[in-house]
DNA sequence: GTGCCTGTTACCTC
DNA sequence: AGAGGTAACAGGCA
């Protein structure tokens, strides 16, 4: 569900929360398996005493840097942070609770338990996984088109995979494609320097519109995204095609069509994305 | 009730 | 290498 934007939306909202000089107090677990690293245990006792220094995020992980190790959030489907000075479960489905010495709480609630929080001393240990950040001054149209050249896959799966780009999942990946033209089944070696260049051009603009409208929520169920505060995003109201199959195209006005690509939903435009 | 769908990722086999 | 299947899970929806 989170992606990069609603990620950065998340991180932007814990920075305002003055969570920074705060020092975690004790932690507690309801679901043994969100903990990926260390021990249950290990991770309760080597969280207490330890104070908040920087967050910030890469990919689609949430990063809080403490005073002697790096702890890492990552939300999948249906995580959730909030802050509250309540130390009762805001939600049937929290798994983490961290106890802050000004009396707040940082709650983790995560519906379908796929969240996973590690808690590493060097920082790089799962972060180093990752591919270039779309924001950053190495996303760089060259450094595109040597990753696709080198890639034989689908340019959704290319996408996708957080080891090239960091940060898209299935909406922005649609996205892109769309506002590209690109059809999601096209190899990614076989691009043209057009269409990489509309790519290059479109990851950016999908994923800070996603930013701009912090993040997108779709349909009314509480498993969608909200934001630490609980807000809804407002990005679904600029989706171009995903979930908007049977609608009509904003460009061409041919109806969006749905299939699967990649194993996931995949929405596109037949006129505008055409797979030669 | 049944069966299928879901925004992520890891792991397996072919 | 990469595609496809499955799994981890819970709930929405037709």
């Amino acid at each position: 569900m989170p992606e990069l934007p609603e990620v950065e939306t998340i991180v932007r909202e814990l920075n305002e929360s003055q969570l920074i000089g705060r020092t975690i107090v004790e932690a507690k677990v309801f679901w043994a398996r969100t903990v990926a690293i260390p021990k249950l245990h290990e991770f309760c006792d080597r969280l207490i005493g330890q104070k908040i220094k920087i967050i910030l995020r890469r990919g689609k992980y949430i990063i809080i840097e403490l005073s002697r190790d790096v702890l890492l959030i990552h939300l999948r489907m249906t995580g959730k942070l909030a802050i509250s000075k309540n130390p009762q479960a805001i939600s049937s489905h929290e798994r983490v609770r961290l106890h802050l010495d000004d009396g707040r709480y940082l709650h983790f609630e995560d519906q379908r338990k796929f969240g996973k929080w590690y808690l590493l001393s060097d920082y790089n240990e799962k972060l180093d996984e990752l591919g270039l950040e779309p924001f950053s001054k190495e996303f760089t149209l060259k450094a595109l088109k040597d990753m696709l050249k080198n890639s034989s896959r689908s340019i959704k799966a290319f996408l996708l995979d957080q080891q090239y780009i960091a940060g898209i999942g299935n909406i922005y990946a649609d996205e892109a494609l769309w506002e590209a033209k690109i059809h999601p089944n096209r190899k990614a070696d076989t691009l043209t320097p057009k269409e990489i260049a509309e790519l290059f051009r479109a990851i950016p603009l999908v994923l800070k519109q996603g930013v701009n409208n912090m993040g997108t929520t779709l349909g009314s169920s509480k498993a969608n995204y909200y934001s630490v505060a609980g807000r809804r995003g407002e990005n679904q109201l600029q989706l171009k095609v995903f979930r908007r199959e049977g609608f009509s195209c904003p460009r061409c006005h041919t109806k969006i069509i749905k299939i699967k690509a990649a194993q996931r939903g995949t929405h596109l435009c037949p006129h505008c994305q055409k797979n030669l």
